[in-house]
DNA sequence: GGGTGCTTGTCACGGCCTTGTCACAAAAGC
DNA sequence: GCTTTTGTGACAAGGCCGTGACAAGCACCC
């Protein structure tokens, strides 16, 4: 999950606004909501990778809202975090019977919250695949992280990993800088497309012998080839 | 695991009974003890592989035992499920925090209590399978909990142990924090995802001249390899 | 019961690596 | 020759990771 996105409902704009900053700071998409109803709509349009809800709220309270989520099929499977005054165990209680996945008393600190979300997350996403891309003599395993050519183990970076396990996955196919930006390093950041030329060149240094397999196509992006290595520079005239 | 062997610690003989049972005839083979002290010397004599265990008993409570067995190196692997009486939530937060796998309210359903059982030792399964393992030179016996490096045997704490258990049973693969974290200390804890990297530390203090097969994966995780001691330095650019 | 030692989770500090950007050099196309 | 595009070295900022210190929890022992 590259950016899970986390539906606040918070009545207290300053909390809201404080935690929303935190999860945004954190790699999170946040959504706000004021009130139960406009977190049932916000829940209608669109589901969530996570619930955080205030047990106090206006209108219809945080315990209803879990129960009425916890027995839809549709958002049956969403997680809940409840939040709870400090002290008031019994909401506590009353929170985890309604089928809420853990609870923060508040205050509660950043690094708390972030713990636990990602703990919950964490829960409902299995193991990750193994994937072992092969181009020519050039080899990249997802699960145990390493590159090598030619049975020759290389070194890259975590962006150059990233970038080299996209080519390899797209191989023979021309990507503009602003392609591999969007995949490479996710569709919302706002980076130079210049940036992707120096990662280009660490990528080649990277790969010393293979370094020829990462083609330039002027005017277009670059390109991963395994026919690279043999037309590599034919006889000039 | 052909017939796996469930501990039932209940002093209700109507509901143990009734529990064996259903666990005889699903393909378990149930122990039962009545109170806390029986319940220990059954544990003492065998290790089950899962224990159903009820909050109230004579003598020791559910929440001491569950305590003590998760703190004793021989017990602590084997999943707990508590069994809490109906409306008393309050303490299924303390057996959570006890270290139980699960809970369970009474009254519940025997198909609940099969689909419980079956899911918590799922979860468990990597643990049971072997008994010594051995990358390298570095050998793992999970019997007698004794790890040695080129015959030499080295001395680590429980966590070190679970830790380095878990990264030999699934050595050149690269773990995050966050799977070592539900893997080695389940996936209920909420616990800061640089503790992993404290405990990687006290387990390549504890490896002495085998540390080095502990590679960090920058900006990825941890990873087992017994490539590590060859490829001391391999060269970048 | 209180002390003692061990284990464990957290934090803060510091160092090293990574990374995005720029400026300029080199190359390609016209 | 001139313009456009790409390669590259340098660099500052920030992130990631190793590490020592510390306090809390717990078992054990007197």
């Amino acid at each position: 999950m590259k950016q899970p996105s986390v539906l606040v409902v918070e009545d207290e704009p300053a909390i809201a606004e404080l935690i929303a900053v935190n999860l945004r700071h954190n790699g999170f998409r946040p959504t706000l909501a004021m009130d139960g109803d406009s977190a049932q709509r916000e829940i209608d349009a669109m589901l969530p990778d996570l619930v955080l809800l205030d047990w106090m709220l206006p209108g219809a309270s945080g315990l209803t809202l879990a129960r009425r989520w916890r027995s839809d099929p549709r958002t049956k499977a969403v997680p809940i975090i409840m939040l709870t005054a400090r002290g008031d165990e019994a909401d506590r209680v009353a929170g985890l019977d309604a089928g809420a996945d853990d609870y923060m008393a508040k205050p509660f600190s950043t690094k708390e919250m972030l713990a636990r979300i990602r703990a919950v997350l964490r829960r409902r996403v299995p193991e990750q695949s193994t994937v072992t891309l092969e181009i020519g003599q050039l080899r990249l395993d997802t699960a145990t992280h390493r590159v090598s050519y030619a049975e020759q183990s290389l070194k890259l970076g975590p962006t150059e990993f990233k970038l080299l396990q996209y080519l390899m996955s797209h191989a023979e196919r021309v990507h503009s800088r602003g392609q591999l930006l969007d995949k490479v390093w996710g569709d919302h950041v706002f980076i130079e497309e210049r940036t992707v030329d120096v990662h280009i060149k660490r990528l080649r240094e990277a790969l010393g012998d293979a370094a020829a397999m990462v083609e330039t196509v002027r005017g277009a992006g670059y390109r991963l080839s395994a026919q690279a290595l043999n037309t590599a520079t034919p006889a000039r005239g």
